[in-house]
DNA sequence: AGTGAAAGGTTAGACCA
DNA sequence: TGGTCTAACCTTTCACT
């Protein structure tokens, strides 16, 4: 699972284009296509390559609205508190994180009114939570696409 | 702009692997691949489709670190100071959010000595930094990879 | 806005060095 | 590992609906 310049060259090509045909790749890389055929087969078996994923502009699909929220959760209940927010198909990450909060959570929403829903109708009802902090995000200053390899 | 049923189930296909031929997608939503071609290619151009990214495990290009910073800015010189955190190459998202921060930035690093030399060395020198925190991401309980369409 | 067909390009698998 | 070959498949364009 050890990669050499070959492979993260590869991987930096596929994380600015996941569409970039492989041959386009060899010729850039200077290798054969086969090659990088197989590179990219191994790393996807390894688990160094995750998946391919279309990056959606969310405004374009009306959501709108984005929030992260700090939670506090009760000693000993984590797993089944963070369950229940996984559940939510609004949630798109939650950090496990030191410091103030025991897990941050971001999330895309419809609108502010969907947002209030889902905090106090979805989120509040949900068991072992001792306190959260909303953070409404007011815009993405910067979005990074890649990993620097 | 505005997306019919079509162009949400490519997305979605598109979402769940990037690089799923068109004529794969064309047989699954029942239309031909001429169709879903220039369907991509319009919402490219739209913007709706930002890009298309390999997504890479962290820990296997040697990013074992992980952590978001909250900041907080000194009045009327957030531009400036933003600009700053993006030229580092470790910040992966820098967020403008209401509440306890101004910012949030979501960055990586090799381990926890790089995390130290970057922050105490290349985001201590900042200026306009009021206030930082620190929380280091103990792991990723959840991350989605596909927006709600 | 959607289609079928055709030319050219790409991929995946077997096999060789 | 990396390369060559090849059949099957995919992309892209275009005339037509």
């Amino acid at each position: 699972m050890d990669l050499d310049d070959t492979d993260r060259a590869i991987l930096r090509e596929l994380q600015r284009n996941a569409r970039t045909p492989y041959s386009e790749i060899a010729r850039r890389i200077d290798m054969s296509s086969a090659t990088v055929h197989d590179r990219v087969k191994r790393m996807e078996e390894e688990g160094v390559i995750r998946g391919y994923h279309a990056d959606i502009d969310p405004t374009a699909v009306d959501l709108s609205v984005e929030a992260v929220i700090g939670f506090r959760i009760e000693q000993g209940r984590s797993s089944e508190t963070l369950d229940r927010l996984e559940d939510l198909e609004e949630v798109q990450e939650v950090l496990l994180t030191t410091g103030e909060w025991d897990a941050l959570v971001q999330l895309v929403a419809r609108d502010t009114n969907a947002l209030r829903t889902l905090m106090f109708d979805r989120i509040s009802s949900i068991e072992g939570v001792e306190r959260t902090q909303t953070m409404v995000v007011l815009g993405h200053e910067y979005d990074a696409t890649e990993l620097p390899l």
